[in-house]
RNA sequence: GUGACCGUAGCUCAGCUCGGUUAGAGCGCCGCGUUGUGGUCGCGGAGGUCGGGGGUUCGAGUCCCCUCGGUCACCCCA
């Protein structure tokens, strides 16, 4: 009998590269938290329509990557494709808008899941942080925003980070944009790529994704969406720009960054890192005004966001040389020289722990010389070897691990002499 | 969904071009050198359906076909 394989595209964590992992998500929620944004907990799966309706039924994430299930009720349920719809739903569900002060901020880290064929830096299971501003349109705000997601991918490690933003303008400039864009592409109908005829009828906007050859020019002549965009949401994008580039942030503007989610209004952002491979983005985000209303709620909900991703996050560090050390195991590790004495080590163990010190113990009766070795790779900087000569003066032998000097302490300042002796390493 | 490349030990790979007795290396793991002392060094050991199936052949890891899996890219995005 075969051990199952995994599930193509998800994958698993283990030590080492598991710390290295644990530290980049830490310095994310750590930027978060410097912002005010405090931890939301949400389901890993919804009503599928929380997604068909949030991101939008023309987007490729709702038309050909999400994982969609029918329960034993027969309810369409889908695991999370991303992050914001259900924030904003769990929040409009407590009632949130209409009995807390807003903005309300919040952040979160976990798991999301896209059918997709996996390559470098693009999984099916996949891991991101999260954070969301809800109920307030100043632009202050996607400056904070923007800013701590820079100060989020700085403090993981990550330099060299490039900054791409552009403003969508509002919903309601939309459908003259549309019109003038789909009018510009029926003339060029007999000559677009494949992939922008398919999509043109459900969202024009997205022909500007495509990269296929023939699309640079027609592009270059198209109408252009800053061009429609209303003066109030010129006047907030440009406020925004003005306060990042103030704080020195090193942003492009590009009028073509137009994101694959339909939610999104006004600013929108990309960070990319070079040592990623095809897949450059390793945090992305944006405003998005309308969300709260697309779900259903009878108020308009203003709210701006970003999701970092871990994983990828985790490979641009690894492409650059500067994966995180792994961290020692333990502290201490308690050698037991005599079978006999299993007990005595079980309960210097249990002492050691309560009294906070990281200690592990050689099992399995194997010899000094094979636990001392799994004190070494345990990472430890104390061994204590538990025999029957130190048993029988109630003492324990304190070896340094990283001199190979010891002495031997009495079994009652055991730890005490374990604490003193970390603390001066 | 489309394309290209790749599947030999736990990991990284050699062997395949020109088929030939027991399929190798490095790293890792376990043991011994030290009947109670790690890192370095030396010695030894465990570990392989050569992805799977079929075919050609006296003989297939090596050649042919099918199949499964993986990787990278397109697409899209974190």
């Amino acid at each position: 009998m075969d051990v199952p394989d995994p599930v193509k595209g998800v994958p698993d964590w283990l030590p080492p590269e598991s710390a290295a992992f644990h530290a980049v998500e830490r310095a994310f929620l750590a930027a978060a938290q410097l912002g005010g944004y405090e931890r939301i907990r949400i389901p890993v799966f919804e009503h599928t329509e929380v997604f068909a309706r949030g991101v939008g039924e023309a987007t490729d994430i709702v038309q050909k990557e999400m994982y969609t299930f029918a329960d034993r009720g027969g309810r369409s349920l889908t695991l999370r494709p991303e992050g914001t719809a259900g924030v904003v739903r769990a929040a409009l569900t407590a009632g949130v808008p209409r009995q807390q002060a807003l903005p309300v901020k919040y952040a979160y880290a976990g798991e999301f899941f896209r059918y997709e064929r996996p390559q470098a830096g693009r999984q099916r299971a996949f891991s991101q942080v999260g954070v969301e501003a809800l109920g307030s349109q100043d632009p202050m705000l996607d400056a904070e925003i923007v800013w701590l997601g820079y100060e989020a991918l700085r403090r993981a490690g990550l330099d060299h980070i490039t900054l791409r933003m552009n403003t969508l303008g509002d919903r309601e400039d939309r459908p003259a944009y549309r019109e003038r864009l789909s009018a510009h592409l029926d003339r060029f109908a007999d000559r677009l790529p494949a992939d922008v005829a398919d999509r043109r009828h459900l969202n024009p906007l997205r022909a500007f994704d495509s990269k296929a050859p023939g699309m640079e020019a027609i592009l270059a002549e198209a109408p252009r969406l800053a061009d429609h965009v209303n003066a109030e949401a010129k006047a907030h994008y440009a406020e925004v720009c003005r306060l990042l580039e103030a704080e020195g942030l090193p942003l492009t503007h590009d009028p073509m960054l137009v994101r694959g989610l339909d939610y999104y209004t006004r600013t929108t952002f990309e960070f990319e890192s070079a040592e990623l491979g095809a897949q450059n983005a390793v945090g992305g985000g944006g405003r998005y005004d309308g969300l709260a209303e697309d779900l259903g709620y009878s108020e308009r909900v203003p709210g701006i966001g970003w999701a970092l991703g871990v994983d990828r996050t985790v490979l641009a560090l690894r492409g650059a040389g500067k994966t995180p050390p792994r961290p020692p195991r333990v502290q201490a590790f308690v050698a037991v020289a005599d079978a006999a004495l299993t007990g005595a080590a079980f309960a210097l163990v249990a002492e050691l722990r309560r009294a906070g010190v990281s200690t592990d113990v050689g099992v399995d009766g194997r010899g000094l010389r094979s636990q001392l070795k799994a004190a070494d790779r345990a990472g430890a900087s104390v061994a204590l070897v538990l025999g029957a000569d130190e048993a029988a003066r109630e003492a324990v032998t304190l070896r340094d691990m990283a001199s190979g000097e010891q002495r031997e302490v009495a079994r009652g300042e055991v730890a005490e002499a374990v604490i003193d002796h970390l603390d001066v390493a």
